[in-house]
DNA sequence: AATACGATCAACCGCTCGACA
DNA sequence: ATGTCGAGCGGTTGATCGTAT
């Protein structure tokens, strides 16, 4: 039906909890069609919701190999560490913990892992009270404004950093054929294996980061100093990150699932 | 049993960034 | 150089649930 002015009247758009239908309305296009473009899959799933919404829920809910539950030791302590090099990028702590998506990092965060790191930390408390006294008594005189108050937490979390060591560790390596164009690892699964299991058999165990390269962005930067830390702290098992997995299908498409949740199809088995 | 309160978590919102025309 | 669009990120909200009173 359209309009007057022959636009195509705005379809109301679901907001709110997502049913099961629709769950399942969206896995199944998703499985049989990948995603070429967020906005696009509401519209061809027949879903009545924004391109945003479905990526988000496929994202933190629906994509496999998903974690659900608690947070082991071991997770709590990964965040924990990371948090303290990197601050609340969610999305970059998430990507050493598989399984585990940034928003469910950063809500458990919120609701558990600050307070136990703020007992923890007696001392930076009390840095911390007075850097926002500080930062009150600057705010109201209009010597900063309120978004240089809220890099804050940075800069108390990067205290820790100041303490690391001045040479890096030897980075391990990988020969060509084990990178992509970014130097990530890519383990191979058959899209079937993915399909037919909520855990996909992925071998993180032989993932690993890659060497430097001449040109850093800012993120591989972070990883290298969440490396120095990692080392420090024995924690080798977070060098066995995968930033990205490729599922080989039956036909011999490729699907290509980011641990981001982007996942389309392609025919280009060189495709990287 | 009823109510208040706090914790948790799914989802939304607004902003930034990069690609592209 | 500029504008537009889509994707992604982090902050925030609000519904729900469990527990205390």
């Amino acid at each position: 039906m359209m309009t007057k002015s022959g636009e195509r009247p705005k379809q109301r758009q679901r907001k709110g909890l997502w049913s099961p239908e629709e769950d399942q309305k969206l896995k199944n296009f998703i499985i049989s069609h990948g995603h070429a473009c967020w906005t696009t899959v509401p519209i061809l799933a027949g879903l009545q919701r924004n391109g945003k919404s479905c990526r988000l829920r496929w994202i933190n809910y629906l994509r496999p190999g998903l974690k659900r539950g608690t947070f082991s030791a071991e997770e709590e302590e990964i965040i924990l560490t990371l948090h303290s090099s990197l601050g609340n990028k969610w999305s970059r702590i998430a990507k050493y913990l598989p399984g585990r998506t940034d928003n469910e990092i950063k809500n458990y965060w919120h609701s558990y892992l600050k307070k136990r790191w703020l007992k923890s930390q007696p001392q930076l408390k009390t840095q911390r009270s007075n850097l926002t006294e500080s930062a009150s008594s600057l705010v109201s005189c209009g010597k900063i404004n309120l978004q240089e108050t809220e890099t804050l937490d940075h800069v108390i979390s990067f205290e820790k950093l100041a303490e690391k060591p001045s040479s890096s560790p030897p980075q391990p390596q990988l020969s060509n054929t084990n990178m992509m164009n970014n130097g990530k690892y890519l383990p191979k699964l058959f899209f079937s294996e993915w399909i037919s299991s909520s855990n996909p058999h992925i071998d993180y165990s032989s993932a690993l980061t890659n060497s430097k390269h001449s040109s850093q962005t800012q993120d591989q930067i972070d990883d290298e100093e969440v490396m120095m830390i990692n080392n420090n702290n024995n924690y080798s098992s977070l060098e066995d990150v995968m930033l990205r997995t490729e599922f080989l299908q039956p036909d011999h498409e490729y699907a290509n699932y980011y641990s981001s949740g982007d996942f389309f199809i392609t025919n280009d088995p060189n495709y990287v």
